[in-house]
DNA sequence: CTGTTAGCGCCTTCAC
DNA sequence: GTGAAGGCGCTAACAG
């Protein structure tokens, strides 16, 4: 070996060392505490100008970027958020990541997406993506939250808000999924109908509740039979054994009501293969919407929710809780209201 | 305030103050570099089991988890690895991060997601995501670099490994995107269709050049004439335009090949809306496979890649150059297949 | 205006 | 078998 074990860095020398305060100080000639204040700005106005010019100058030639987990750690702020999802394919859900990462990218906070399986025991549990630091705070969408863990989210040791498909605990916001529910069911009533059925999602999820709640409410007040079809699961053969039971027994409704925009797709799927004809035989609503709707035939209505709304009212909330200045979130953000498209129409003659 | 400043950490009192080595040293009266050894489980028979029982009882009494950030400063070692994506919603990328995550997971290193937007300016670049040292590798499957950044991917401070569709470097693999376009073709000429359109997807990017590359293969070889309509993205938008490009001057292919599936549900919309059916009038193939292209009406046939084989390979290579022992990676993955579902048939009576 | 100093929580030789 | 001590890269008083 030729090279002496020590060696001084320099311009390029990156990927195997990384250049670091010292190496920048040692390079501008001056103490790297002083390195440490003008990158960061800090009482910048109190640097000579030209002191200030030449420690730049030797960061840019070094490439000098902070090691952002060692400030992370004399900091105790990792300036990271995390979203805890099940399922990356949720629209909802990616919609909401995508505001999230506006408003923390705003403040300087970067975003990163964990991805935990709810059947499979994932890698990383969610005490240990809260115990790791490398999140300042964490927002749980994931539909199941691995139980017996921890006692409950509230004692995770990082700021937590949870949202949507999951238990309630203070820091909690979620789309309103009774009155969407409700809304729709009122939409069919109003058109007509007399038999319709709610594939709600998961049973236990809360909202699969909420959204039975709000089907019951308008149902009910029609005075009309309730007619529900739990999955156990949101996948398209979940979805194609709920169709199947809706028509057990030979009667089958009108008009059908599903969880989620997949579900209506494998829902039209299912109904077409029993020659039934949307919506001139049965009329379909998804309780979720996205642009996909309308790209299949025919184009499925839909409730609207303000998930964008929901995203960045999670991250403010987050955001403040990690400042230590906690708000009261809104439990639940009303649907803007129902887009239709052409997967509804009156009820026709009720088949036998 | 009647509370004094020095707190005695106790359990239960995490949240403000996790506990730490030392907070576990002093509830079982050793030594802190005694209880990292013991839960780390080096040197582990080296200690008196006795003593061992202690600290384990203590750790879990004050609910202790290592500080990962703390660790990974000192070792240099994070244990995570992160996968850069610019669009969540696209299938292979899901499919492929679930495989990297079983890979990672299986070491114990945890795999996290970073989206960054290839249009808007992203909060985090590359440069600052691979700096931070939160991650110690990122495998890139965004579809867009932002260049001038910095010089080159290789040069990114951490291990990398670029997946799919992004500029050649070493350590690169990719789905033959060339091979599945070029079977798709020939599949749709064995069955005697003489004009077929390709929608290979962005221009510039690797795959939409690869795709055309192997159409061209199969067109060239049977002396067809080629016809390409280039889009200047994914979405529906882009399709639908791209689309009416094909049947500017009255005459329109027999058949087109996608290059997503979300592009072959729009093309099926467009189509539709032209009042021409799938595949009686018109057979379409997706480039990229999905259980959804089950579900619309006429079902998708699609060439089908192995995308799992591309999370593993592009998983196993990252941790291996993550341990100084890399190896040659496979450029391009061939296609598993044709799936055969509803969407292709004979060429018809050509239109007029 | 700039340097000195003391850790953040952890790992890791090196003694004893 | 266990304790002592140094340092990863950085920030934040406090000196001077």
């Amino acid at each position: 070996m030729r090279h002496s074990r020590e060696r001084t860095p320099k311009a390029g020398d990156i990927k195997k060392r990384r250049a670091t305060l010292r190496d920048v100080a040692s390079l501008a000639g001056v103490d790297y505490s002083t390195v440490s204040r003008v990158l960061r700005g800090t009482r910048d106005a109190a640097t000579r100008p030209e002191t200030r010019e030449r420690i730049k100058k030797a960061a840019k030639e070094l490439n000098y970027h902070p090691n952002r987990l060692a400030r992370a750690l004399r900091t105790a702020r990792a300036n990271y958020v995390g979203v805890v999802v099940t399922d990356l394919a949720n629209p909802t859900n990616r919609e909401m990541i995508y505001s999230i990462e506006r408003v923390a990218g705003a403040v300087g906070v970067t975003t990163v997406i964990y991805h935990v399986d709810d059947k499979h025991r994932p890698s990383h549990t969610l005490w240990q993506i809260a115990a790791d630091s490398h999140v300042d705070g964490l927002i749980i969408a994931a539909r199941l939250v691995i139980e017996g863990e921890f006692g409950s989210v509230d004692d995770l040791p990082c700021a937590v808000v949870v949202v949507n498909e999951t238990e309630i605990i203070d820091d909690f916001v979620a789309l309103d999924h009774a009155e969407g529910a409700r809304l729709a069911t009122q939409h069919l009533i109003d058109l007509g109908h007399r038999n319709i059925s709610l594939l709600p999602g998961e049973p236990g999820m809360l909202n699969a509740r909420r959204r039975i709640e709000g089907y019951r409410k308008s149902i009910q007040a029609a005075k009309l039979r309730e007619d529900i079809a739990i999955c156990s699961g949101y996948g398209p053969d979940e979805t194609f054994d709920a169709i199947s039971t809706l028509f057990e027994g030979g009667k089958g409704p009108t008009a059908v009501l599903t969880a989620t925009l997949p579900m209506a797709m494998a829902s039209l799927a299912a109904l077409r293969e029993r020659g039934l004809q949307v919506p001139r035989d049965i009329s379909l609503i998804s309780l979720q919407n996205d642009p996909s709707a309308d790209l299949v035939d025919p184009a499925i209505s839909s409730v609207d929710f303000p998930v964008r709304d929901l995203g960045n009212t999670a991250a403010q909330a987050l955001l403040e809780k990690i400042n230590g200045a906690p708000t009261k979130l809104p439990r639940f953000l009303a649907p803007i209201g129902f887009i239709e498209r052409a997967s509804v129409a009156g009820p026709g003659k009720p088949l036998q």
